[in-house]
RNA sequence: GGUCCCAUCGUCUAGGGGUUAGGACGCGGGCCUCUCAAGCCUGAAACGCGGGUUCAAUUCCCGCUGGGACCGCCA
């Protein structure tokens, strides 16, 4: 039913309530002709198909109530309505992504319409629903590629008028296989809850397996705009989060700071279970953070971090970047050395200790607040290092 | 196994008979008189293979390989 949510935006499909339509079409159906009686069993079919698996050939019902004459007929025997696919000729899609598409026809299959207690099933209701509804254009996963030919030679033999497919290429996880929720596929909600807003994720989205030349950001109402089914790509696409959090990074940096106030505290609540409202550490890390900068909940985190206990589990990359390399440990002994001299512990010496190596040792200040940074709290990230220290 | 589809950096992609094959994420290096999910500069990184067609194929055609989707009295 998933392609059906994104054309009209409704769980209509096979609904109870639209019973009558449903009749009516497979009256119609039967009325003309293109559907017959199949007696088989589940037990039958189930027999046939095991058959066909063992045999290695195609798995497909063969047709053997086809050509059964009325008389064939067995009493009160429940039956399902199976539609009569055309034998000869092929079934093309000219679809708006994929291109013509070509079935032969005696590969379909003649699959059921209605069940043994005269429900119909899913290709059926599709094309009495799109045809009621008057659904002109059908966009939807490659998936239903195989789907569309059965519905085409529905409309065809009532017919109807078929409206115009594009079938977009799936979205797949790591391993190759399509997004699923093995992957971690889960209700947008959920992404809500990680922390990503729904453009951000919109955006993300819309670009696999769609683009606009070089084009990475679109705001909603630009992509409302620019969105165009030549756009479309043939080819599946593959899931990256790390774009995802860029992309999201992008539109929280962009956003007004009010609001990226609003997420951080409702984002520590869902995620640490913290009212941060009026908790002393937000202050302390407000006031470490120079006020044009943007303080998404994440920063916060990750700044709490350095406030941590077992912060001495030095992050491997910083680590290696700013104490092994460069000559990190050496300017770290020198400020050791200086820092045991002082008289005063405060901001202001510090500070001054710290420039003071910086003509000693001809480095920026990032060569020096780096290594010191990383010794002392494990992390490259943290508040004010003068400050810090204290 | 049958049917159908796909194939450009690790990933998302642009491009399309003649290009230094472009952008983005990530990664490496550097800048920013301290870091930041900010910004700037810079580097490494791709047309799956084999045949055609052509003066010229990454681009067109065929084959191969690889990957995927679909094969329910599910939707």
């Amino acid at each position: 039913m998933k392609d059906r949510k994104s054309v009209v935006n409704t769980d209509l499909t096979c609904n109870p309530e639209r019973g009558d339509i449903y009749r009516a079409f497979v009256q119609k159906a039967v009325e003309q002709g293109c559907v017959y009686r199949c007696y088989c069993t589940k037990d039958e079919l189930d027999a046939m198909r095991k058959l066909q698996v063992e045999g290695k050939s195609r798995t497909a019902y063969d047709r053997r109530w086809r050509d059964r004459p009325e008389s064939d007929w067995p009493e009160d025997q429940p039956y399902t309505l199976r539609f009569k696919m055309p034998l000869e000729g092929e079934t093309v899609i000219e679809d708006r992504v994929q291109g013509r598409v070509a079935f032969t026809n005696a590969d379909l299959e003649d699959f059921i319409v209605a069940r043994a207690d005269g429900s119909p099933t899913y290709n059926f209701c599709v094309v009495a629903d799109d045809v009621n509804m008057k659904i002109t254009q059908v966009i939807r996963g490659v998936d239903h590629l195989a789907n569309t030919a059965l519905q085409l030679n529905i409309y065809k033999a009532l017919g109807l008028t078929p409206p115009s497919f594009a079938h977009v290429g799936l979205i797949h996880g790591p391993d190759g296989a399509k997004y699923s929720k093995r992957h971690g596929a889960v209700d947008v909600l959920e992404w809500q809850k990680a922390g990503y807003l729904p453009e951000a994720l919109r955006n993300y989205f819309v670009r696999l397996g769609w683009s606009h030349g070089d084009d990475e950001l679109f705001a909603t109402d630009e992509l409302i705009r620019l969105f165009d089914i030549d756009g479309l790509s043939k080819s599946k696409a593959v899931v990256n989060l790390e774009k995802l959090d860029w992309i999201n990074q992008q539109y929280i940096v962009d956003a007004a700071p009010e609001k990226q106030t609003e997420w951080t505290v409702k984002a520590l609540k869902d995620y640490e279970n913290i009212d941060a409202t009026g908790d002393p550490r937000l202050e302390e890390i407000c006031r470490a953070t120079p006020p044009h900068e943007p303080k998404p909940f994440v920063i916060w985190l990750k700044r709490l971090k350095c406030f941590s206990p077992d912060r001495k589990n030095t992050i491997p990359k910083p680590r290696k970047k700013h104490l092994l390399k460069g000559g990190g440990i050496e300017r770290l002994k020198w400020l050791e050395k200086h820092f045991a001299e002082l008289e005063t512990f405060d901001e202001k010496s510090i500070e001054a200790v710290f420039e003071q190596a910086a003509n000693e040792f001809e480095v920026k200040l990032l060569k020096l607040a780096q290594p010191v940074r990383v010794a002392l709290t494990g992390t490259a990230v943290s508040p004010g290092i003068y400050e810090h220290w204290l």
